[in-house]
DNA sequence: TTTTGAGTTGTTCGA
DNA sequence: GTCGAACAACTCAAA
């Protein structure tokens, strides 16, 4: 009997372009696939967590229905794994390649352990389009402006995605699971659950109905209209992107066949497809930008992590209807309108002068489609200190963008139970998500701006100009 | 090596 | 109401 071929499976829910599952496919052994919850895992925010868990669960299925399964496993991956080579007598492990540090570091020291006992381990290229050790400058650095990387990657050849694996032969005999249910990856999301669980969308097949629905009409007027909240111009792929139950590739792919048919947007959905490969290039390249500031020497600047402001934020009542409704939006849906993501990233870190890492967190706890790399990019690109970041004097006026992207009030309208003009059941079901702690209704009085505009904007330029100064002043 | 041109997403003010 | 300038200066990429 051939020794079987264990594919740890991590965020790469999917049966198609699946290059470790196709590699084991074809080499005629038994395949165990295995979902291992370590700490990378166990220390997911409250909804990605939730939300991976329904994904392995759907993945789950889908391996049941080409004749195999998925075991998994909890606790350090090294012993799992050797734990699982033991029992089964597996000799080749295959898996998708991670590029946040923690993993790879994580992923180097199994792949030397499990080779030094004669264990083939190999990792495989899927996660990204462009392996961030083959995009360079002309002078062998790597691009920590975007659009130079833009024009450099934009007409590289990307190749097509893998054909979907259509069966896997099953071991003889199948190793113990554990009970998904047992891990309780939703317990944080409280209440939440039953709300956002309305909005998501999960799994492989999901995503194809996504990208389908997106390719048919969206994308034609995806240039102008994504800047839109209230309109349904994005693919939404981010959810499923994030988990694996697409590739980028396939998204890419997508997207070319897009622009040779003369799509208009084509171009700019492709753009921010690279958007992404920048962040986890730079996360590759310069890990502290997960964890601290980019530019070092926005250390000293006077960011606030605490307060009453930050939870009325979090809350959707800072009294401005665009960042309210956005608020809302995150904790309704799990998701928020890239623009929006704009606005309350600035309103938070330069009218409230409080620390992108508090924006950073409240989104790891509340995104479904959270990513690592985007995020704390995101975030360090809308409070200056990032690469290529906003320049200081950019701030946005929530209430000037209100009349620019959403003229007629529609987004508050959709999300803001507490202004008149909204009644729907989606902005009423904020208070059945939110913790009873709060103590909101929608019965509550829609609150004053709690900060003025103005004076917002001109504390933050005076704190960026401050900031100016004091780096000056310290630089020798 | 030096130089040059450019850089996701904005706002406000005054002509 | 529309439009261009100012808001600053710095870093990056490439020639």
């Amino acid at each position: 009997m051939v020794k079987p071929i264990l594919v740890w499976i991590r965020r790469d829910l999917r049966l198609t372009d699946h290059a470790p599952l196709a590699e084991a496919a074809s080499h005629g052994a038994p395949v165990i696939p295995v979902f291992i919850a370590d700490d990378h895992v166990i220390q997911l925010g409250a909804a990605p967590k939730w939300r991976f868990g329904l994904g392995i669960e759907a993945f789950r299925e889908s391996l049941r229905s080409i004749g195999s399964d998925l075991v998994l496993r909890s606790g350090n991956a090294l012993i799992q794994m050797e734990k699982l080579i033991r029992e089964t007598g597996a000799e080749k492990v295959f898996w998708q390649r991670a590029y946040i540090p923690e993993q790879v570091e994580r992923d180097k020291r199994i792949k030397a352990k499990l080779n030094a006992m004669g264990i083939k381990a190999r990792s495989f290229p899927g996660h990204l389009l462009f392996e961030p050790w083959i995009v360079e400058t002309k002078t062998g650095g790597f691009y920590k402006v975007f659009t130079p990387m833009w024009n450099t990657v934009r007409d590289r050849e990307v190749g097509p995605p893998l054909p979907t694996v259509q069966n896997l032969k099953a071991p003889k005999s199948w190793p113990v699971s554990d009970d998904l249910a047992d891990w309780q990856l939703g317990r944080a999301m409280n209440r939440g659950a039953v709300v956002v669980g309305r909005h998501v969308k999960v799994g492989e097949a999901a995503a194809g109905d996504r990208i389908d629905r997106f390719f048919d009409g969206p994308i034609s007027k995806y240039k102008q209209d994504r800047d839109f909240p209230s309109i349904e111009a994005t693919s939404r792929l981010s959810e499923n992107l994030t988990y694996g139950e697409i590739s980028p590739k396939q998204m890419w792919n997508a997207g070319k066949c897009a622009l040779q048919a003369g799509a208009a947007g084509a171009e700019t959905f492709l753009k921010e497809l690279v958007w992404r490969e920048f962040a986890y290039h730079l996360a590759w390249n310069t890990p502290h930008i997960l964890t601290r500031n980019w530019k070092l020497d926005w250390d000293r600047f006077p960011w606030k992590t605490d307060g009453s402001q930050i939870e009325r934020w979090q809350q959707g009542r800072t009294g401005e209807p665009f960042v309210d409704a956005a608020m809302r939006e995150l904790y309704i849906t799990g998701t928020m309108h890239n623009r929006a993501r704009m606005i309350v990233a600035s309103y938070l870190t330069k009218n409230l002068l409080t620390h992108w890492q508090v924006g950073q967190k409240w989104f790891e706890q509340c995104l479904v489609d959270w990513d690592p790399a985007s995020n704390a990019m995101g975030w360090q690109w809308a409070a200056g200190c990032g690469p290529d970041a906003a320049p200081y004097f950019r701030v946005f006026n929530p209430s000037t963008q209100l009349e620019k992207f959403d003229k007629t009030g529609a987004y508050p309208a959709k999300f803001l139970a507490e202004t008149s003009q909204a009644s729907g059941e989606t902005a009423a079901s904020f208070f059945d998500a939110v913790p009873r702690s709060w103590d909101l209704s929608p019965k509550d009085k829609y609150p004053e701006p709690m900060i003025s505009l103005a004076d917002g904007r001109a504390r933050a330029l005076a704190a960026y100009q401050g900031q100016k100064t004091s780096m000056a002043g310290n630089s020798c």
